[in-house]
RNA sequence: GGUCGCGUAGCUCAGUUGGAUAGAGCAUCUGCCUUCUAAGCAGACGGUCACAGGUUCGAAUCCUGUCGCGAUCACCA
């Protein structure tokens, strides 16, 4: 089950994007397909299943007949004949029909599909939809503050922001918020190491941004910790003892009860580097073009969180150990037991995450569900979660829903902060941007662009390049990332789809022909029928990609869709028409495809150029 | 070991109410720029859909089992 429920409010976004009230295609058929089967065989048949035609038959519509076969007894290819005899008396638009096996391929008319396009070839927003009445939380990025964002973040951080935008155009109102991790033992390790190493270094000294400033130290002391250990076995301590007792380390426990117990001076290097941290991390949301409403921190809702629990002690939701500690018992569930509050009283994640749940709720009233962006390492942790939130009594508990995606590996395995094996987000980028550049230089197509115009446009390519490479993969999947083997820029690539609206921009600066055309005179080309053929779909891609948090549904879209228009472009002169009706037609038939892939990829948070 | 996810061409991926001969890109090979941008188009090559059963008119898709990979099962986050 899906937690946001999505599926019943949009059953009629369709005609809502069409802005109009009459029938698709398909429920117009169906229709007519029950009419036939009641005067035909005398029976009621409750649904109709329809596909696409396979390109090596004639139509354009296929009815399944097998699926019927329930209903009427007898041979599929009779009936098939029988049903597409009557359409064809009935329905206007319906040219032709045969029958192959238990397939009833339909003709459509091009009168139809030339009255479709003409509803939708100046809609503003074709295929989004309005208000839907819901309201929903998505939550992305979610970062500690000890280190600088790296590809897995990128990955997260694609994905949260895309689902808030396809949510948003399936009519959702959206608020992208995070919970920032800014307190515990990591973020004090790597303030102990600068207060140890660190000369007073700061990120305008050092001119280093400050997320990789902290992350340094992060890393330093991972160093000097491994060194104490190193020292400690040679004196003949075990391993497991040495790990326990190095003094760095008991340091930075120390630090954490300082914290916790709200010393002026740890809370006050606590909060500079933080400070630093959110500069440098808001530097490279900047980059990647995603941005947040909102921003909840871990230190400012665990005690929320703490109070709810105590509630829920008294309602009998969770019960108390011996020892003082808090569980709940959720092997009634199929699970395990779950602590929620250590025996000395402190707060473990659990503990904030639901006290962060019930802030967010009390901070949007209009809200009926979140959505959490985190990895599927921590499928279970959620599973708990909305379980101990609906034991809690909150009815928003049921449309909570966890966005699991795959990590994101190296070949040489997980990345590891600590260890410096990971792939930094602004380098990758960077590098990103530079490969595009390369590529553009060597092509050159790029005469009369300013200098700035030229790096604005590298970076468009390089990122929409990152970007489509990491969506159009089905999120729950993992990605193998290999830092070698460059991202591509050709085949089903993100700049392929970038460079295809370019090509069609070049077209309309030449065209500039904004007068109507006469349908009667125009005759579809068959590569112009596919074409429009593919437009129809994106209202339902989007619907669809809404209900399943699937920003891949999106980008596979785009991809046939340039598919498609590339092979007209290749096989069917634009601008070298026939008739100027012809021309015409083909000029805003290329427009409206542009536009539509303008605002699938603005769902993926991917723009596109004027040029390239 | 329990639970969850994944397994489709050499590689990366599509294939969502079960439907016709399982589709793309990359790589390899062949054609196409004096005509709208060749980051393109047209074509060739490439498959035991991990394996074995089952359900039915029909299974990559649903069910059961096996194998492989990953995650998780902490008074970590």
């Amino acid at each position: 089950m899906k937690g946001v429920q999505t599926s019943n409010i949009n059953k009629n976004s369709i005609f809502d994007a069409l802005n109009n009230i009459h029938m698709t295609l398909q429920q117009v058929l169906e229709i007519e397909i029950k009419k036939a089967v009641k005067t035909t065989f005398s029976v009621d048949i409750e649904t109709v299943e329809f596909q696409a035609t396979r390109k090596e038959f004639p139509g354009d519509i296929t009815v399944v007949v097998f699926g019927l076969l329930k209903f009427i007894k007898g041979n599929p290819q009779v009936i098939g004949e029988q049903i597409g005899e009557f359409l064809q008396q009935n329905v206007e638009v319906v040219k032709a029909f045969n029958v192959v096996k238990g397939f009833l391929n339909l003709e459509i008319a091009d009168s139809y599909y030339l009255s479709f396009f003409n509803e939708i070839k100046n809609l503003q927003n074709y295929g989004f939809s309005n208000n839907s009445g819901q309201s929903v939380i998505v939550e992305y990025s979610s970062p500690n503050t000890n280190k600088p964002l790296h590809l897995g973040h990128v990955r997260n951080v694609l994905l949260g922001y895309s689902v808030s935008e396809i949510l948003n155009a399936a009519g959702h109102k959206v608020y992208k918020t995070q919970i920032i991790n800014d307190r515990g033992i990591h973020i004090c390790k790597s303030m102990l190491a600068w207060q140890r190493f660190g000369n007073g270094e700061t990120p305008e000294s050092t001119g280093l941004k400050g997320d990789k400033l902290v992350g340094n130290y992060y890393v330093k002391f991972d160093a000097e910790y491994k060194k104490q250990i190193a020292q400690l076995i040679s004196e003949g301590y075990t391993e497991e003892d040495a790990k326990k007792n190095a003094p760095i380390l008991l340091e930075a426990q120390e630090m954490l009860r300082q914290w916790e117990a709200g010393d002026p001076d740890v809370v006050a290097l606590w909060k500079q580097m933080n400070n630093w941290v959110y500069d440098g991390f808001e530097v490279t949301y900047q980059n990647i073009g995603v941005d947040f409403d909102s921003y909840y921190y871990e230190s400012e809702t665990y005690l929320l969180g703490k109070e709810f629990i105590a509630e829920g002690l008294k309602k009998g939701v969770f019960y108390k150990k011996d020892d003082g500690s808090v569980w709940c018992d959720l092997t009634p569930d199929g699970l395990d037991e779950k602590i929620v509050l250590r025996s000395d009283g402190t707060a473990v994640y659990m503990t904030q995450d639901i006290g962060t749940a019930i802030q967010r709720i009390k901070d949007h009233h209009d809200v009926t569900g979140m959505v959490y962006t985190v990895g599927n390492e921590q499928d279970y942790h959620f599973k708990v979660l909305f379980l101990i939130l609906k034991k809690l009594g909150f009815d928003w508990a049921k449309n909570l829903y966890h966005l699991s995606y795959g990590m994101v590996d190296l070949p040489s395995g997980k990345m590891k902060s600590r260890e410096g094996t990971v792939v930094d987000a602004d380098d990758l980028m960077d590098e990103m941007t530079q490969t595009a550049a390369e590529i553009s230089q060597e092509l050159g197509k790029l005469e009369g662009y300013s200098e700035q115009e030229k790096q604005d446009l590298y970076k468009t390519i390089g990122l929409g390049a990152l970007k489509y490479y990491i969506l159009k993969v089905d999120p729950k999947k993992r990605i193998l990332f290999d830092p070698k083997e460059s991202i591509d820029f050709q085949g089903n690539t993100g700049p392929f789809i970038q460079y295809t609206y370019a090509r069609i921009q070049s077209i309309l600066r030449k065209a500039n022909l904004d007068e109507a055309y006469h349908d009667e005179t125009v005759v579809l080309h068959e590569k112009e029928k596919e074409l429009i053929k593919q437009l129809q779909l994106f209202p339902e891609v989007i619907q669809n990609a809404a209900q399943n948090f699937s920003p891949a549904l999106v980008a596979n879209y785009i991809y046939d869709l340039v598919k498609s228009f590339n092979t007209f472009y290749q096989n069917v002169s634009i601008l070298g028409a026939d008739s100027k009706n012809e021309k015409l037609f083909r000029v805003q038939l290329a427009n409206c495809v542009a536009n539509t892939i303008k605002s699938a990829c603005s769902l993926l948070g991917i723009s596109v150029p004027e040029r390239m």
